[in-house]
DNA sequence: TTCATGTAACCTACTAGTAGGTAGACAGCC
DNA sequence: GGCTGTCTACCTACTAGTAGGTTACATGAA
């Protein structure tokens, strides 16, 4: 498999985005990744926000394709939700990806150039709509048991989510986050149905 | 009031710190806010890790002394949750800390000199801490319904509270922030407790 | 077939500007 | 006199970005 340099550079940047930011990395760090000089990256990019924003609408691309097949297909809202938050939980535990793009950009978003910073915001739109339509579901048939709206419900969903990263991060300990989301996702779910998880423990 | 130099110099990386995060501000940024040069910056604080830890310590120890205060004092589990996120509605909304110092530091922590991430990861341990504490006091009380234990709702009240910054951030708009932590401090109160919020519908 | 032309991808070498940090002088105060 | 705080003036390293040249390969005409 031969891959392109731009798909290198965008590969190594996604990669340094995760784990440094947007303001934590530079043309040098990606031209020592890909073995090209900076020049290079300049000719398939012109500026750092056009690399950067290459990062994300290639991730957008990727969630709207996954999410699609996700909503036409076979899996439960449930089922939907876990494989969401499991992708994470892997990616996570082996370092692949310690941190969602879009939520280390949105943290320096007052920083970024504008065109970047509104593919970031899109991002978050695409990704909120996504949780309501299944959790709107989820409710209708009975499998989730919501308290407030949808919406609000989705908001709240994918703050736990990206809270959790940050947190794995402070704590430098991956299953944190499987931890946090296990609970997030043990709410959405009737308590007749929910089964004690064999930590539980009710107030210590 | 007379603020000395040093205080300003915290005070004015702080908020650089929070609206751009630690790579995001120079010495420079900082000797404009304070109209000093930045030779004097080196004199308080030698060098740029120097200056965040204080600024860091200084908010832990703010925490310390008003965790401290809440405990002994007169305000029930609940009311104290309510004046916690009240306290950070109120400076998202009115701009003056639009994002927690230790929450900005840590999406950045795999960048950080070792002194000051190990600052950054005190404050998670004193925040959920302290969260844990609350939360057992109100599950013995009845006042809160834990679903995991105190442990796991702490870490994952925090979650959603950092989430919902970043979210207030990635939107735009400080009012997310409310919304999120309302619907996480709906799920602690027993639902026979609980009050139909007015914008609450079920399912859509 | 061969040779000009075009162009994509990459390079070396450079720019202006900014980063964090230092040396040393000076002023006022105990 | 020594200490604190501030300054000017400077340093080296690094930033994003540019200028201009080299290579390799495709196209198309003589």
């Amino acid at each position: 498999m031969t891959t392109t340099t731009q798909q290198k550079l965008i590969d190594s940047a996604r990669h340094l985005i995760q784990t440094r930011g947007y303001n934590g990395f530079s043309y040098a760090d990606v031209a020592e990744e890909v073995q090209v000089r900076k020049a290079s990256i300049h000719h398939h990019f012109p500026g750092k926000s056009d690399l950067a924003r290459a990062v994300v609408e290639q991730s957008r691309a990727l969630i709207v394709e996954q999410t699609r097949s996700l909503n036409g297909g076979a899996f439960d809202p449930e089922e939907q939700l876990r494989m969401y938050t499991g992708y994470w939980e892997k990616c996570i535990a082996d370092a692949s990806a310690p941190f969602c793009v879009a939520g280390m950009l949105a943290s320096e978003l007052p920083t970024l150039p504008a065109d970047l910073a509104s593919d970031v915001q899109a991002h978050f739109r695409d990704l909120s709509t996504w949780l309501e339509i299944v959790l709107t579901r989820g409710a209708q048939s009975g499998r989730f048991e919501l308290q407030g709206s949808a919406r609000q419900e989705a908001e709240s969903f994918m703050a736990m989510v990206y809270g959790a990263m940050l947190a794995a991060r402070a704590y430098g300990d991956p299953k944190i986050f499987g931890e946090i989301v296990a609970t997030g996702l043990n709410r959405l779910i009737p308590s007749k149905r929910r089964k004690a998880s064999p930590k539980e423990n009710r107030g210590k």
